[in-house]
Parts: structure tokens; C-alpha cells; sequence
DNA sequence: AGCGGCGTTGTCATCGATGTCAAGGCAGCG
DNA sequence: CGCTGCCTTGACATCGATGACAACGCCGCT
């Protein structure tokens, strides 16, 4: 019995070629019955397995997809990394995985680089780069699917949420209950998601009428403990912010237990992502959800997809979010009155108009071109 | 420009042959000062990278590892992934993940095919399955590192946590609080993980004298909703539970929020795992904690250093657990008095020995032949 | 001058699969 | 019987890298 069994050992045993034999095994019609069975036969007794390695050498490309996250510990992109392997395992493909951190966003293109090394045949990308020229002669060569942000300088497939649109319903719905401070508290300005919270965060701002206040933006926060001592500044300022729009779980795992533990529940939050025991604290916690499964799965799709029709045109898929009311959003700034708000001057439009247009930006998937 | 660069393309600029080419790639001696720079111009003048997955199929063996866990977007696996795929980076290795989910234990050996006939240099395996035999043949020339449990039937590296003597602390500190209904929360016995805490658990009742009562231990919860449904017929029962040892971070994702939701925070409950906002909860939740960056990274370590080494005795290295007393867990049960339990007659350790009893195993790591 | 040792370089086989295309066998038709 | 077409099978090159080892040149020593 050899250490590896090979096509050329079952040729042996079935006594006609090694071509035959992978015939056999890639389920050519060129064989008989009768060779075929025979064939068959041997592979059972001998135990082969192809070497998927020599295959894809031979063939060009291996049957394997890379992922490029952020982290894999992240909650979001760990069910994000799920729901792709569980896509791809659907196929017959393996996942290849590879991190970038959050420190160096020119380390995604050394990653995606120990990637296309590897031959794989996709790949799915949570871009941090701010310039993905780098992916433009592998593309031909190698499809590539962006999730969460469109690539910059080159067109290729994506699936998006609508991180501005979000990031303007979160800060509107804090404004809507009263807010005048309301604090951003977000990651790295390098990732692109939190530039576009934020620039969410401004629009809704600038749409109630409201001055943008720099001391109430905190960014910067690569950690939950990082995200915490920001909150703390924020909270502990001269003119403390009433309400903190936090714009990634990673924020809000720092955010709500300061929060909790010193007593300030009294705070407003609305939390980009949901996250474990979100409604079960008091008080429970609102959130614009966006589901990484949905994302991945579709990332997944697209990229099958683009195998098959490589020269199909670029598509980006916007998978829909929707904001959670569950208490901490809807809370109160100091000395408010219940009800409509009376300060509220430059927008008319009553209470039950704005719910349909948050309801229109929450529902809304589709196509963008 | 071909559409790719080969060692051959990078021999015709620089006027020496393929092998020398290698040779600069892979850093030989055997080149001199004169020839290599030559050949390092080459290589950039032609942007030249090798495919590795040519020099995985001629040396053997390719320079990723494969990592099969329950879940990939379980949290406990999503951080035990990030921390391999870090530890692999930082030697030159990819990742290929794969998940066997929780319904087929020996979907497992399908998957772990899947891996190896991908070349895989070595594997990391969260096991299920009842029988490791289907490893053996393999095991000769790919390395395989057990995680959370000791594989069956075969003697390998693994990296531990006391499934058994933490089911028996967590257990063991409701008791001590008073609580002589103390039920058990986990997935399904064919997860040896499962078995182990519940084994832990039954030690802790008979330790204390108490009777094992069947009506108390609900297993079989394959989600968080699972999970939820089976603690809502624990305390529905004719004689509910006054404390609940929740196995696995899963079901006390299902079970916290049934407690906050039905105003039943006055059950105590340990949970396995950490989780987050669990210290944000009120009672904010005792926790066992493991962490799975600890495991993660000496899973990897242990991996690379058998690939140095693959004719080494196998080794298993225990990572140490804690409780992390919170104030769910030392809840009292409905009419105890404050203070040590009366009723107890069985062991007249003080509670200050016991203590220093948990501690010991809390802190504990080491190894174990 | 001749020999031996050492360092560098190159040739060629190898890894294990698949693609390309020729060869052989058989059946049908004139 | 000879020719043509179709189907099956096999030979051999290929994928792109590395391992094994021979060949060559140079230097130092006798």
C-alpha cells in the first residue's frame, strides 16, 4: 500500500491508463460501462483520493475562495465568514481566510496578494484599502466581490448596505426623541464604513438644522476598551452629549457596559449593529440591523455567479437594513416633554411621514448601478 | 507581459536558468552577489510571484492549515479562529476553515477529507466525532492538534480545557450558595464538550450528596431559541430549578434573556463561556471563562511545533479556567438565610477551604501526560 | 603542471493531475 | 471488401515549481 495513492496506482490494479482513470473520476462520458465499473472497482479497494493540489495546478485554478475581513473575532464578520463557508462548502469549495487588522488598511493588499498566490478562484473582500488599483491586473484573472464598501478605482461586483443612509436614520431617530448633543462614536477614519456613518451622522445633522459639533465625534476606537474610554470623554465633557449614536458593535461592546455601570442608562443609544443581550438590558438597547449572514451569503452568490459569467457587467447588491426601537434609542434628553417636539421648527413634516421614510430607507434592497 | 510571470520568464531577462531564479526566490547560498542582484531586477521588472500552489504539489505539502471547528460564527470559534489565522500568518501560513456544524458528528471526517486533499500542511480540529480512526492513515505525514477535547481512538497534541472539573466548580458554587435544585442547560451528548460539563455537573451533586434529578437536565439545545424553549420547561415544571448551570455560551444566549424577560432574574445561573454585556446584565452573569485566544494560539503553537518535529511524544497542554463571580451566580434560593448553609452535613470544609479549592482548579494549567 | 576541493550553475526528472490529439476498433454503407 | 464516421482508449505534453546530481571554473597545494 503506498503512502498516497495516485491515478496511476488504480490504472495499475484496473489495468488501462491513468487518463482513464481520471475520466472515471471526473465523470467523463468517454467510458464504457464495463471500464468504468472496473475503474470503480479499484478506487474502492485502493482507497484514492485526487490530489486536489496536482488539479489545480494543471488546471490553473484551485477550488478555493479567500475571504479578506477586518477580524475574525469581530462578531459581524465572524457570522459574515460563516455564512460564506457554508455558501462555498455548498459548492465543493474550502475557504481560505486572512485578517487585515485595523491598524494598516495597505496591509489588505499583501493579503489579498498571499491569496491570489494560492490560486484561488474568488475572492470576497471587506475593503479598508483606499486604493484597490493593486486588485486591477489579478481581475481578469481572479473575480472579486466587495462587501461593505465600494472598491476604489476599479468597478467590480459588491454588496452593500447603505452605511450614510444608516448612519442618517440612526442620528435622526436620537434627534427625533429630542436630542440636540448627540455624540458619534465610531472606529479608525481609515475604514471607510465609519466615514460613512458618520458623514450619515452629519446629514441628519445638517437636515434637523443642527450645528455639527466636533467634541461630540469620537473616533478612533480600534478596541471596545478604546470605544469605552472615548464614551467616558465624551460623557465627561463640558457640554455632554444626550444621545451616542455608536457605529459598530465593536463601539457599542465598550459603549453600553460604561454606560451600565456608571449609572448613566439615562443616555440615548443607537447602536449600529445588534449584538448579544441588546434587548434583554434595561434599558434594552436600539439598533440598525443589518444581518452578516444576508451579506455573506449574497457575497457568496455574486461570486458564484461571476465564476460562471466572468464577463458579465459589475453588480452591486444593497441588502437591506432596518432600525430596532427597543427603549435606549427612544429616550428622552433632560427636561424634555413627551410628545412631539415643540423646538422643532424647520421641519414640519409630522411624526408619522418621517416612520414611512425611515421605513422606505430601512426596507429598501436592490440594485445600485 | 504574459498573463503570468514565470520562474522560466524571469530566466530569459536575467539570463540564467529556472533553477537559479529559484534559487534567489527561496533565498539560497548558492548564488552569487553578482547573479542574484541580476535576477532581483528581473523579478521586479517583471513583478514576478511564485505559484505556490506548483511548489505545494513538488515539495508535497502546502504551506496552509486547515482549522475545523463546530461553528465559524459561534463566538467561542469565531475568536479561537481569529487567533490561529493571526499566529498562521505571522509563519507564512494561510488558513482554510471549515465548519461541521452541529447536527452529523461524522460530518466531521468528511470535512476533515476535504481539507486533506487539499495538501494541508497540518490541521486544527474542535472534534465531534466518536471514532478519530479515520485519521490514522493521515496522521503519518499531516499533523493534527485537538482542541477542547482528547480525540478517541488515536493519541494526538490537544489543547484542553477541564471540561469536567469546570462543570463540577460551576456546579459546585451554586451549591455552595444554597441551591439544591440546580439544573443543566446544554447542547446535544453527541458534543463531547456537553458530556464532559454534564459528567462535571453530576460529580459536584454527588459530591454534596445530592440526589440526581433527571427533570433537571435539559440537553439536546441546538440554538439559542432551543436553548430558551428548554430552561421555559425547567422553571415550568412541578419542582423548578432554583439555579441553572448554563453549559455553553450558546444557551446562555437563549436562557439570560427568557430569565430578563419573565422577571425571573432570581434564578441564579453560571454560565460556560463569557459572553458580552454579561457583566452588564442585572445580576450581571457569573461566568466560567476560557479564552479562546489562549487556546487558539496554543493550538497553533503546538501545530508548528510538531511540524518541526512530527516523531515527538504527543502532548497535551490544559489552558486554565476561572469563575468569575458576578452576583447571577450567588444568588440565593427562595428562603435561604444569608450567611454558610445549615443543612449542609456532609462536608464540614469551611467555606474559606473551598474557596482555595477552586481557585486551584481555576488557576491550573499545565500538563498532562 | 596536475590534482583535489569547493562553490556556483544548469540539466532534467519529479510532483499528480488534466488537455490534446492520435490510434484502434467497430458498425454501417456502397 | 474497402471506406468513413463515431466512440473509446491511451500516449504524451503540460502546469510551475523544487530536488538530485553532474558539470564547470577557480583556487590552493604539492
Amino acid at each position: 500500500m503506498p503512502e498516497r495513492v495516485t491515478l496511476r496506482d488504480v490504472a495499475v490494479v484496473a489495468d488501462v491508463s491513468a487518463k482513464t482513470v481520471s475520466r472515471v473520476v471526473n465523470g467523463d462520458a468517454h467510458v464504457t460501462p464495463t471500464t468504468r465499473a472496473r475503474v470503480q472497482r479499484a478506487i474502492t479497494e485502493l482507497g484514492f483520493q485526487p490530489n486536489l493540489v496536482a488539479r489545480s495546478l494543471r488546471v490553473g485554478r484551485a477550488d478555493v475562495i479567500g475571504l479578506v475581513v477586518e477580524s475574525l473575532a469581530d462578531p459581524f464578520f465572524a457570522r459574515l465568514t460563516s455564512a460564506v463557508e457554508q455558501a462555498a462548502h455548498e459548492r465543493g469549495l474550502a475557504v481560505m481566510v486572512s485578517s487585515v487588522g485595523n491598524q494598516v488598511p495597505e496591509r489588505e493588499s499583501l493579503v489579498v496578494e498571499s491569496l491570489l498566490v494560492r490560486q484561488v478562484a474568488g475572492l470576497i473582500v471587506a475593503p479598508m484599502a483606499q486604493d484597490h488599483g493593486y486588485l486591477a491586473g489579478a481581475r481578469q484573472r481572479t473575480p472579486v466581490v466587495f462587501v461593505d464598501r465600494l472598491p476604489e478605482g476599479i468597478v467590480s461586483d459588491a454588496v452593500l448596505v447603505d452605511d450614510l443612509a444608516a448612519g442618517e436614520v440612526a442620528t435622526g431617530h436620537l434627534i427625533d426623541h429630542g436630542h440636540r448633543r448627540v455624540a458619534f462614536l465610531g472606529s479608525e477614519l481609515r475604514n471607510p464604513t465609519t466615514r460613512l456613518r458618520l458623514a450619515g451622522y452629519r446629514r441628519a445633522l445638517a437636515r434637523h438644522g443642527l450645528d455639527a459639533d466636533e467634541s461630540l465625534v469620537a473616533v478612533g476606537a480600534g478596541s471596545a476598551g478604546e470605544a469605552r474610554s472615548a464614551a467616558e470623554q465624551l460623557l465627561g465633557g463640558e457640554r455632554p452629549p444626550t444621545a451616542i449614536f455608536s457605529s459598530n458593535m465593536r463601539c457599542s461592546l465598550g459603549l453600553v457596559p460604561l454606560l451600565h455601570g456608571s449609572g448613566r442608562t439615562d443616555v440615548a443609544v443607537v447602536s449600529f449593529d445588534d449584538f448579544p443581550m441588546a434587548d434583554s438590558l434595561v434599558p434594552a438597547v436600539t439598533v440598525i440591523d443589518h444581518d452578516p449572514e444576508v451579506i455573506g451569503r449574497a457575497a457568496a452568490e455574486r461570486l458564484f455567479r461571476r465564476l460562471e459569467d466572468p464577463d458579465a457587467d459589475a453588480e452591486t447588491v444593497v441588502v437591506p437594513f432596518r432600525l430596532v426601537p427597543r427603549g435606549s434609542g427612544e429616550l428622552r434628553p433632560p427636561g424634555a416633554t413627551a410628545g412631539p417636539d415643540r423646538e422643532r421648527v424647520q421641519d414640519p413634516v409630522p411624526d408619522d411621514d418621517r416612520e414611512q421614510d425611515m421605513a422606505h430607507h430601512g426596507v429598501e434592497g436592490g440594485r445600485r448601478p
